[in-house]
DNA sequence: TCTTGAATTGAACGGGCATTCAGATAAGTT
DNA sequence: AACTTATCTGAATGCCCGTTCAATTCAAGA
């Protein structure tokens, strides 16, 4: 037998791309196999070379279009002046879009080492892009005398570590719900940079 | 050949933990294999069963000596009855520990998922009992009136996230010295539960 | 209905994997 | 110097890896 019933590169490869994302998330891209990957999908692990030059590109394709939405969301946010507002407004948007997509976030975060150094290079550029959007709302933050902290990068890194940590913990239906979650650490990060909160 | 001239378990043993320890940092514990250790410590693979079961306790015994390592560094710390004082202890310590052992940290907190059920489970019970600490003291500054914040559990997983954090981008000789980040980011560990730094 | 090409299989390739173990050699002890 | 024992080699075992490709079958357009 060769070609499937029902069979489509349009359902194919998004499910191909679904399973290698929540088996690299799962268990981490050296340790899943193609072979895996395709039993997952129900298909012969050859037949996952119609869709990805090979595993590498799989995973920096996953990694890659992670950062793009996530720019492009970012970018999508509604435009407020008050520096404290946007600050509030970068922490919910950060924990809401990563406790949304769990599995691409640990990826991202977590597969960095598995890049090829192209690769690397590449995804740690869409990374800096949006660090410097944090660390752009700091830097005014402070100009205009609202915001106090010691040192801006050291800050906006130290920041987008504290919310990211959110999915290590965070699971649907527990004590705190998702808005709860948002306001906390929002709430923690403006405190962080010194605007009193209540 | 066979035993190989000034050989002891004194000097292998350590040299293969040492091995361990920075291939797996910088490559992660699937991707390396046990030849590759036993290469870096010039012998043959089959000499580290010697020392370790098998790859999975090598890895679980490194994780178990540094979070072992890591209570009782605490433990030793000098008591002091401020929660204020405290929380600032303990940010310092953090981050000193932490800057002092990159690679058993990155190990530490990126393979956990290697890990068989079991050993799992007896690392997270290790680092509850540090997360544990962390909270008593919010809690207890929260109780004196000292700190104000949202939820105790979450805001030690958010503070701890943040502090861990260091590790991602500190680099020996950069633009700010060890004491800088540890004094930076213990005042933002202090405002984020409503300290007043200054 | 026939033809074309998209989708997939299944086998094969060369290689690396963790682990075991009999045999060999050096270190240490008497 | 002789003996014991700790240490290590090197080969072997059985398995899984990523990737390729000729052959095959289904889908879809003419």
């Amino acid at each position: 037998m060769a070609r499937k019933i029902g069979s489509s590169s349009e359902i194919t490869g998004p499910r191909i791309r679904d399973a290698a994302l929540r088996l690299f998330a799962r268990h981490g891209f050296a340790s899943v196999s193609m072979r895996q990957i395709a039993a997952e999908v129900g298909v012969q692990a050859g037949a996952l070379y119609l869709y990805t030059a090979d595993k590498q590109a799989l995973l920096f394709d996953l990694m890659q279009d992670h950062m793009t939405d996530l720019l492009c969301a970012l970018q999508a946010l509604p435009q407020c002046s008050d520096p404290a507002a946007q600050l509030d407004q970068f922490a919910r948007f950060h924990i809401g879009y990563h406790l949304d997509r769990p599995d691409a976030v640990f990826i991202a975060y977590m597969e960095l080492r598995s890049l090829s150094a192209d690769n690397f290079a590449a995804i740690e550029s869409l990374r800096r892009r949006y660090e410097d959007h944090l660390q752009g709302i700091l830097i005014e933050g402070a100009a205009k005398g609202r915001f106090i902290f010691g040192d801006a990068k050291m800050t906006t890194l130290a920041l987008i570590a504290m919310l990211t940590g959110v999915t290590n913990w965070y699971r649907e239906g527990g004590r705190l719900s998702r808005a709860d979650v948002q306001t906390l650490y929002a709430d923690m990060a403006l405190r962080a940079v010194s605007v009193a909160i209540e």
